[in-house]
RNA sequence: GGCGCAUUCGUCCAGUGGUUAGGACGCGAGGUUCUCAACCUUGAAACAGGAGUUCAAUUCUCCUAUGCGCUACCA
């Protein structure tokens, strides 16, 4: 049987970081196994979904490279079939109709609400005292043909107990005291979340559903459910959570768009560095390896190595250099200091396209030129942003002098304010503009001038870049070329700032 | 409250009935260098607690604690 998986993020804001994981775990197992990976937008909530958001959710999804396969489902569509699956168990006795009133728990507290609810109906409470559990079929028809409403409820099982066998966190058992007759269909004839999850499912011909471990205990109510419709249930694996710092729940609402996919495309970050960390919070290959490409994930890729404790995604809210995950933003410098340059050029190109730094010639006169620069400067860069940012000042005459690059390495020395131009005089004789030519002519400059080659160096790259920090300014002036680093070296306006 | 799940350095992830419990990130120190967030070397840092099984337990069992999840006519 071919393994079909699926990805069923809920359209309600934008793509979490953790339903971000699970869609990734899906993908990764489906390729692995040579099966489908598909995709369903489950937009049964009216009140919250908008399009905005599954437009917002596609998107991550390509940029992180999960092609889904086949036809997008949405669940919306098929409220008539989780409907009709409704009506066929109440039709068949595996459900009843309960004609008590509806009552709603609603405000921010909903689960302390359920929980106190839950606590205050302890001991007399059993879960199958609902009087409308036994009514007879004409009664029960009688009443609904009189037009009272009604909500469908599954008849669980007396005693006995529900049992599955995880693949993640291995046999789990629930007893069926403990499970009531959960909603199918709500009086206002709408599915309910369990009996749509299930009849989709089915209807997708899903093997293996990969999810939150936040489903863990849904699980018995829908196989329940799976019973009754008298099909097989799939393969079930659940994946523990992605927690915030200090353990809690990782929430828009508290931690904001630390959370959200668009933050770190916005921020930055390569798909691929990023797809790369995410797989690897709650799964390892078992081996102390941890850069892979997408091929190798999927090569790797098993169940058996998904682990049971929730992870943490560690970040420091107010520090700017902690700002999310360590590991994170370190494995995006990784990836964009050592792979292929080929590879890492088109997103350079797209960081200045839309920073209006990018230049034709890039990609035609200067090809060879960008190729270095971007060669260059990758050493020391951390995100996308670096390159229009930090390096600014290699493609564009229009960038800013960091105030402590100019304190530190000018003002502190008032002499270079006639040095450095005039080092530009003997640079734009020097015959060859090359390292090492350089390396003679500014080692002799500075030693008429009596003072450190740092000194020069340091006054020279905050000149010409603006910044106190960079790459050998031996490799920058060779890079900037003779023209512009001459005129960088005789402009005043660093000095008059 | 009930039920379920989990527990190895601050974080992510290895690992074994007998190991100096390993790697990575981050942090500290030193080095290299014209600067640095790069590079090299190096340091600190963990088996939640208690019983039991066993010659031996971080590893198996139980209890406790803690965290998380579910407990809804939400998804």
């Amino acid at each position: 049987m071919t393994t079909r998986v699926r990805f069923a993020p809920s359209p309600t804001g934008y793509l979490h970081i953790g339903a971000t994981r699970s869609g990734l775990f899906n993908y990764l197992y489906a390729r692995h196994m040579g099966g489908k990976f598909l995709l369903r937008i489950e937009d049964t909530d009216l009140q919250r979904s908008t399009e905005e958001s599954t437009r917002s959710i596609l998107e991550g999804l390509r940029w992180l490279g999960l092609d889904y396969d086949e036809q997008i489902v949405f669940q919306s569509d098929n409220a008539d079939k989780h409907r009709a699956a409704a009506l066929e168990l109440l039709e068949a006795g595996k459900a009843y109709r309960d004609f008590t009133p509806k009552e709603t728990v609603s405000g921010v507290n909903i689960k302390e609400a359920i929980a106190d609810r839950a606590r205050a109906a302890q001991g007399e409470k059993s879960m199958r005292d609902n009087q409308y559990r036994h009514l007879s079929k004409e009664e029960s028809e009688t009443k609904a043909n009189a037009g009272e409403p009604f909500a469908i409820r599954l008849k669980v099982p007396e005693t006995g107990k529900s049992s599955f066998e995880d693949a993640v966190y291995g046999l789990q058992e629930r007893d069926y005291a403990e499970i009531e007759d959960l909603v199918l269909l709500r009086s206002d004839g709408h599915p309910l979340y369990n009996l749509a999850v299930v009849c989709d499912d089915i209807e997708m011909r899903i093997t293996d559903v990969i999810r939150g471990q936040d489903h863990l205990t849904n699980t018995h109510k829908q196989i329940l459910i799976y019973e009754a419709l008298g099909k097989t249930p799939p393969r079930f694996a659940h994946l523990p959570l992605i927690l915030a710092p200090g353990g809690k729940k990782l929430s828009k609402r508290i931690h904001g768009e630390i959370v959200s996919m668009t933050t770190y495309r916005a921020a930055g970050f390569l798909a691929a560095a990023f797809r790369n960390f995410l797989a690897l919070l709650g799964w390892s290959a078992g081996e102390e390896r941890e850069i892979y490409n997408l091929n190798e994930l999927i090569e790797k890729f098993s169940l058996e190595h998904i682990h049971r404790s929730n992870a943490v995604f560690n970040f420091q809210e107010n520090d700017p250099r902690h700002w999310t995950d360590d590991k994170a933003i370190w494995m995006n410098a990784e990836y964009i200091r050592t792979m292929p340059l080929a590879d890492l050029i088109p997103l350079v190109k797209a960081e200045l396209k839309q920073t209006k730094l990018w230049r034709e010639e890039y990609e035609d006169d200067d090809k060879l030129w960008f190729e270095k620069t971007v060669d260059l400067i990758r050493e020391r860069f951390f995100t996308l942003k670096d390159f229009s940012n930090q390096g600014r000042a290699y493609f564009s005459e229009d960038f800013d002098f960091d105030e402590k690059a100019v304190d530190k390495n000018l003002r502190k020395f008032p002499d270079l304010q006639t040095w450095l131009p005039e080092l530009a005089d003997r640079l734009e004789s020097v015959e060859d503009f090359t390292h090492d030519n350089l390396e003679t002519v500014i080692k002799q400059f500075t030693e008429e001038k009596a003072t450190k080659f740092g000194v020069i160096m340091n006054g020279a790259r905050s000149l010409l870049t603006g910044l106190a920090v960079g790459p050998s300014m031996l490799a920058v002036f060779e890079t900037l070329g003779r023209e512009k680093s001459v005129l960088r070296l005789r402009s005043q306006v660093a000095w008059n700032l």
